[in-house]
Formats: structure tokens, C-alpha cells, sequence
DNA sequence: AATGAATGAGTGTTCATTCAT
DNA sequence: AATGAATGAACACTCATTCAT
């Protein structure tokens, strides 16, 4: 594998940018090379081949790089979290706190992940993420009895239709940071054990 | 608003169901007008043209076609419960047993309201619905205070992804029924009241 | 299989035609739909591909429609001739005089055969044909003992070659003729048994 | 005409020598710089358009190149033999051994010539050693008389499909030599005086 | 009511070539 | 001498829609 001038990764991360533009503004359906060409300021789709194998490559660019600006600012929170109540909490909330931070990342991360979704190794790896924090949390008596994919699943579902309709339209941070609160008390409600027994 | 004679309906609705076949089968993204007209035996996409508007019309007439069937389905299991706990406890059980029944309807609406969601009447109309049984039932005592449309949200995107998830591959019956009540309960716990006091 | 229309058929061959005008005149490799597009004088390539399932099958209907026009040709010239070896000729000669005849058809299938050869069952056809005349002429004492598969495809690429030449420079059609008996009396010698003992 | 530096003459070898490689491979229409550049190892196509003056110069350069060998290991056979029959037969025997000794130079070569034959002045200079050598062995009483131009034609092409066919699926030598002592003798007996009067 | 032919913009991708460095 | 970024035309093909019949 051989390295990446710089002049390369500065047209990648310039044409990947405006990727997540167009989708975060246009919707994944219309997010065609001429308009991510278009919007990044480039004379020809041919410049778009050139730097990737294929629209696959860019779009997998895109989630990578929109989830590394996520992980930047959720896991530090999460990280900063004791216990597993409290880290779902921090999940939650911080998730939807980058609403405020970066709309355009999450409106085109969403829409990533609904239509090139079930393909994609980052995609699921949130869904096992979610699926052993509950399974863990089971055992350490944190949460109770259920089936931890469905619930993983019904989670991250979740908290995507409410940050996706919130970034449509971002209210102010005060509301989001209310919103985010009220969410991750519904999803540790519904995981709570019936007998406080917390770890 | 002119009356339709019983071959244009007749047309139509062909049409209306090839087109589910199609999303249901190969997703909305490859469901172009010349792949439905192939499902349908057409022989030229003039005919859905003809019978519809534009894509919008048609997919809003499969959108509407999904619910009444799923409407026909659902609606006596939850009017037949009493409350508002069981009611949404019914509505979940019935839409996750939906997938057993009527698997391609199920798969093609959701992958309808992930793509054309937030334009569609009926897919808000969902949402109304249940915001406002939230609140009704908040005035009842029967769910504890939080944001009505924030819960609505998560609780349709939930269940839409553990229903899709189940659509790709159907279980068993039982393991089914098993699963809607497992995902019903997170839904009760998420929204009950602090001290009970059920209506 | 359904019927086709008079216009779809009158288009279909228009495009065939405009092709093999334009393969006859620029070659296989600038054959592209749109040059055979303006040479229909179409206004989009978008026709072509409504006409034809795709580039391979305008191809083989350009190869069929000449092979047509060939074999109306040459036929009845071989089927005139009696006995193996006067076969042999009336097939070479009648191929040459093709050029007189039809010269952008005869252009445009060498072009054809050389690029697209391979994987055509009308090619390989002939080549079968013209072994299985050696073979059965051998039996008969018509022909002397050599490999037929070999000389099949000796015979083949020699009269393309000098049909594709003169298709290039048509000249007149006393000289096509001459020259057409001396390639006959060229393979009519390469194949003669040592000792005469004709059929 | 300026001198070639080392380096230079190196570069162009070791693309030369690629170009040959990707013809004989993934044939000639496949054969892009892009493809060339990747299995001559360098980075990008600029290279080849730094060293050679267009897509004609590199195939030129490459028919050069593949003739270089070919006339090495032929032109050793053909002059060791006495006579124009025998030289003849030399050329066609030492064509075909070719493939066994040298199948890609060989394949490449059938494709450069049928695509980009005619105006090639190396294709043309093999005719016209042809069609010389039937004129000189027909004044030497060695031919019978006929158009040297055709049968330089016919025989070049006979035996360029039948190379061709055997470097797809080459052979074992014994039976390499056989057939190409077929071809020779073939060619041998349609241009033989009718009465032996060798010289 | 119905059809199938036609349209023309649009898709992602590859191409040989140029050029500043 | 060498590079890699850039270009823009070309490629086959699909799309939803229109329209005369």
C-alpha cells in the first residue's frame, strides 16, 4: 500500500466533504458524482473516479470519516461515564448533542446508513456494540432480561429518527441537550432490572 | 374528484401491486418504472404513466395500499385491547406479527418510508397517531410525562427496524410473537408511570 | 416470445443498417452507439438501447442481417455446383464476387469476425461448415489427406483477407472475377489428392 | 534524431515489454494505458505518454519489438533453406513453431495486426517480403504463375489463423510441427508449377 | 382506454493526453 | 527525467415522461 501525497488526501477529504454535503442536503438518492463534483468545485465526475475506485469507495470514505468526527466527540463522554446505565445515558445523550455540533454529519451519516446500511462493516459493528453493552450489563445485573439484539436494534433506530428529525431542523442547544435526556431515560427505563440490584 | 371506471382501478391497482413485489423483492432504489411494468406484464412503462400522475402518485398509492392492508390486519387486535398501555402493546405485538403475515408488504412500506418518509401524509399520519395516543394517555395516567413526538419517533423507528430486520428473514411464528412482546415491553416500561396507577 | 411491430421492426433495422455502414466505413472499434446514432440519424443513443437489449445483441443482428445477405448471394451459386470440388469454388469465387455486390457489408463483417469472432456461433459455424466439406470431400476421394480444422481456418482467413483488401478498393468486376478463380484454384490445388481419382 | 539515454531506452523497453503482455492477455481493445501502466509497475499513465509520442507510437514500438524476435528466431531456418519451395516452407514451419517457443509475442502480434494492420508499415513490409518472394519464384520457374499480391495475402492470413488459434490453446511441439507442416505443404501445392521443373 | 415509440437528460466509469512542478 | 494531478470527451446504458395514434 503506498502512500497518499498530499495533494491527494487534501482532493479526497475536499471531494469527501462535499460528498456529505450533498447528501446531508439532497438525500443519498441524488447524491450523484456531477453534484458532488458540482458542489466541490470540480470540472469533471473523471476527478471523482481518479481519486476513487468507485462510488462504494467514496461513500465508505464518507461514513469513515463522519464517524471518526463522532467518535471524537461521543467517546470521550461515554469513556467519562461509570457503569453501564450511565454509559447508555452518555450514549444517548452525547449522540444527540452532535446535532448541535455537526447537522450536516448527521443528517448524511443517516441517510449512509439507511441505504448502504446492511452492507456496511461499520453499521453493524454499532449494532454488536450495543447488542455486548447489554449483554455485559445483563450479567452485571445493570440491566434486566431481554433479547439484546432486538433491543439493540430498536436503540439504534431510535435514537437515528430522532436525531435525523432534529438535525432537519436543529433546535437550540438547551432543547437538544432536553430531547437528548429525555430519550436515554426512555431506553433506560425500558432496560431497567424490576428490582434495583445496580452493579 | 371524477369517479374511476373498474378498469382503470383494475389497471391500477395491477400496477400498485407489481410495484410492491418490486420494492419488497429488489428495494426502492431498483424499483424503476421498467422493472415494474416487467412485474406487472406490461409491456411498456407508457401504461403506469398513464394510470399515474408521476413515481410520487404511484408510491403513495403503494404506501396507502400497505395500510389499509395493514390497518385490516392490526386494527381489531388494538381495538379489541383495553387502555392505553394494552393498546400499545397491541399495536407493537400486531405490526411485529405483520411480518409473518404479509412479509413483502411489510419490507416494501418500510423501505418506502425510509426513502419517500418524510414527504408522505401517511407516514406522518402514523407519527399523529401516535403522539397523540401518548398524550392522551399521559392525561390518563397511563404513561408518565415526556416529550409525546420525541417518544413517537423513537418508538415507529424501533419498531420499523426490528420489523425490517425480521422481514429479511422471517422466524417462526412463535419466535415472533415471542419478539413483539419482548419489544412491547421495552415500549410499557419506557413510558410507564413512576408509581402505578394504571386508568 | 411476442411479435414485433412494423415500426420496432423498421427501426430495428435502420440501427442495423446505420451500423454496419458505420462499421464498414470507421471500423469496429469506433463503433460506438453514437456515431451509429447520428448515422441513423437518431437523436439520442438512448434509441439503440431501446431497440436493442445491448451492444452484443446489435452486433449479432448486424452479423445475422449480412450472413443473410451472403448466403442469399453465394447459395445458389454453390448449390449450382456439383461434386466437392467445384463446391470449394463456387464458394471462394462467389465470396469474392460479394464485393462487387454488397462491399460495406462484406467491409463490416470481417470487422465483425476479427473483433467480435470468437464467441459468434455464426463464425464458428462457418468454420465448422468448411471442415466438414473437407471431411466428407476426403471420404470421397475428392480431397487429399491433410487436417481439416487446420485447413478450414487457413481457408477462411485467406479469402477474408483478400475480400477485406479488395473490399477496401473495390475493382472492377471482370478483375474481382479473375481473381476470385485464382483463389479457388489456389485451395482447389492446396486440397487436389496426389492422383486424380475425382468423385 | 537525437540519441536515447540509457535510462530512457530502459523505460521504454519495460513498457513495451508490458504493452505486449496486456495485448496478448486481455487482448488488444482492452489494452489502455491505464492497464499497461499498472503490469509495467509504474504509478501513472503520464509515463507512458512522456516516452512515447501517442498510442500509435507505443503499438508501433511494441510490433518492432515482437518482430525483432520473431525474425531472429525464424530468419535462422528460413535462410538455411535452398530454393524458393523450401523457403517457403521454412517461413511457414518456423511461423507456427513460434508459438511454442514465444505464445504472447505471438498472440499480441495476430491482434496488433488485425487492428491496427493496415497502417502499419512493418505488416505491410511482410506482405510485400511475400509477394517478392512468389514474383522472384515464379521467374525462377519455382511457382507456377498467379497473382503474387492475393496469395501474399491468402498465405499471410492462413497462417496468422492458425497461429492464432493455436496460441489461445497452444499445443505439444511434436504436434505444433506436424500442423505446420501441413500449413507449409498446403501452400506448397497451390503454388506449385503444374509440371516439375524446380530450379 | 391503451400503446409502444421516442426523448433527452442523467448514471458511473474509462480514456488518452496535458501540464506544472 | 520524471511525476501525479487534472482534463473533458466519450463510453454503454437507464431513467421517468411525453405523445401520436
Amino acid at each position: 500500500m503506498r502512500a497518499r501525497t498530499f495533494t491527494e488526501s487534501g482532493r479526497r477529504a475536499q471531494i469527501v466533504t462535499a460528498a456529505i454535503e450533498v447528501i446531508a442536503e439532497d438525500g443519498y438518492a441524488r447524491a450523484s458524482f456531477s453534484r458532488i463534483a458540482k458542489q466541490a468545485g470540480l470540472s469533471s465526475t473523471g476527478m471523482i473516479s481518479y481519486h476513487f475506485a468507485g462510488k462504494d469507495d467514496l461513500l465508505t470514505a464518507c461514513v469513515g470519516e463522519i464517524e471518526q468526527v463522532m467518535r471524537a466527540f461521543m467517546e470521550p463522554r461515554i469513556d467519562a461515564a461509570v457503569g453501564h446505565v450511565a454509559q447508555l445515558r452518555a450514549y444517548v445523550e452525547s449522540n444527540v448533542d452532535m446535532v448541535g455540533e455537526h447537522p450536516a454529519a448527521v443528517r448524511a451519516l443517516i441517510d449512509l446508513v439507511k441505504n448502504a446500511g446492511s452492507q456496511s462493516a461499520a453499521v453493524n459493528g454499532r449494532l454488536d456494540l450495543f447488542e455486548e453493552h447489554f449483554r455485559t450489563g445483563q450479567a452485571a445485573g445493570a440491566f434486566r432480561r431481554f433479547d439484546s439484539r432486538t433491543m439493540a436494534l430498536a436503540c439504534a433506530a431510535g435514537i437515528d429518527a430522532v436525531v435525523a428529525t432534529m438535525a432537519a431542523a436543529p433546535p437550540g442547544a438547551e432543547e437538544l441537550t432536553r430531547l437528548g435526556r429525555e430519550l436515554a431515560e426512555a431506553y433506560v427505563r425500558a432496560t431497567a432490572p424490576d428490582v434495583e440490584g445496580e452493579e
